[in-house]
DNA sequence: GTCTATAAACAGATAGAC
DNA sequence: GTCTATCTGTTTATAGAC
């Protein structure tokens, strides 16, 4: 409290909030440095001057590289999932809207937030190949989708599709289909134009309202 | 010629042909290295030691780890893409039935054959991380893809689905989603049951039959 | 709380023996 | 053609100054 001194004392932080900024300026720098060289890729020394730190001040505030990447994990795992469902979630009205709304979700997400797909596959890597982790992402993941599925539910109704339909499936198709379409625009964007994932949430939507039933896929021997 | 000695001659190998199968150990230890640790993760000692060869072997046959990376790359990018249209080219009638040996391609994909995808998830990151990598991997990619848009034609035809639908836009979101549902069936088994994969095929189709000329998604302003 | 300097371990790659 | 030994650079993590 009496420390401060001649300092011009621009914003007055407390030595609380100032450890509160670093952790985040960290985070932040983890995110970028992570995703671009890999999580055994990504050397602490680059993570620490991205955010404008020295190697001390990381670990004076995580446990180290392990620590951080977990952290990084715990804060962003499910990345835009939910931010997706609260967007359509305007758009209640109107399939064919919503669909338009997604395809430009799913564009911003491939084209510009360039650092979102590569983070996520690290992630995802990182649970497969740990085991602890594993269940911890699974949870985290099933979270979002439960928003997706009751928008779905709403979409399914207006549609009329019996509730012979169950909602969870076509929120987990809708959600592989998203993530395969992204990871699948960053390498070749020709392949996945702007309006194919609304397209194609439109065939998804008729096939269901179309097929009330289809219980059984195919018996016929 | 003259070196062979008093050696049982077991298999009388040439040495072109014992080199021949050092690289082909190498290459496959290298892919089960490479997916359990990823590319940075893993080290060219234990690739080696996992081939049952020492370093100087690797490096006799590899210009280094990064050469043995991308030619691991070359040869399986594309994976079992290319099998599963062949698979399924068997299956020409009966849409049903194809969707059911397409789940079971899933199921094995996702919980037999457990190296498969994080390498598959290496080789985007890798992609992603070096731009002139990325054409190759485009094209490479394109070529099963329209294995499969010749499958979707016929099955499109027999659904009774116009010309009007674009078979590449068909096939491109197949494969998205296959990789998409293979990924989360990973994390969350129970969220990605062995049927889901021919059920969203289902549906998807059922809808494309549905709605011949959907080319413009939604104007209602 | 953060920085500088350093310790200790490990990586990729090479040279020469066999 | 493959192995052993080694060189060189880099890495994580820590100790002590400020």
């Amino acid at each position: 409290m009496s420390t401060d001194r001649g300092e011009p004392a621009r914003q007055r932080l407390t030595r609380a909030e100032a450890k509160a900024r670093t952790r985040r300026l960290l985070l932040d720098a983890a995110a970028r440095v992570f995703a671009r060289k890999g999580f055994a890729g990504a050397s602490v020394e680059e993570i620490a001057e991205s955010a404008g730190f020295s190697i001390g001040a990381l670990y004076s505030n995580f446990g180290g590289k392990e620590a951080l990447f977990l952290e990084l994990m715990a804060e962003r795992g499910l990345g835009r999932v939910s931010e997706a469902a609260q967007t359509l979630d305007r758009h209640e009205a109107g399939t064919g809207e919503a669909a338009a709304e997604l395809g430009r979700l799913l564009v911003h997400v491939a084209d510009k937030d360039t650092d979102f797909a590569p983070l996520q596959a690290e992630f995802w890597l990182y649970a497969v190949r740990n085991p602890h982790v594993l269940d911890t992402m699974a949870t985290a993941l099933r979270e979002p989708r439960q928003a997706l599925e009751g928008l779905i539910d709403t979409w399914l109704a207006e549609r009329g599709a019996p509730a012979d339909v169950p909602a969870d499936s076509v929120a987990t198709v809708v959600a592989a289909l998203f993530q395969g379409l992204v990871r699948l625009r960053r390498v070749d964007p020709d392949s996945v134009p702007e309006e194919l994932f609304g397209q194609a949430l439109q065939w998804l939507f008729s096939g269901i309202g179309a097929a009330p039933a289809p219980a059984r896929p195919a018996d016929q021997d």
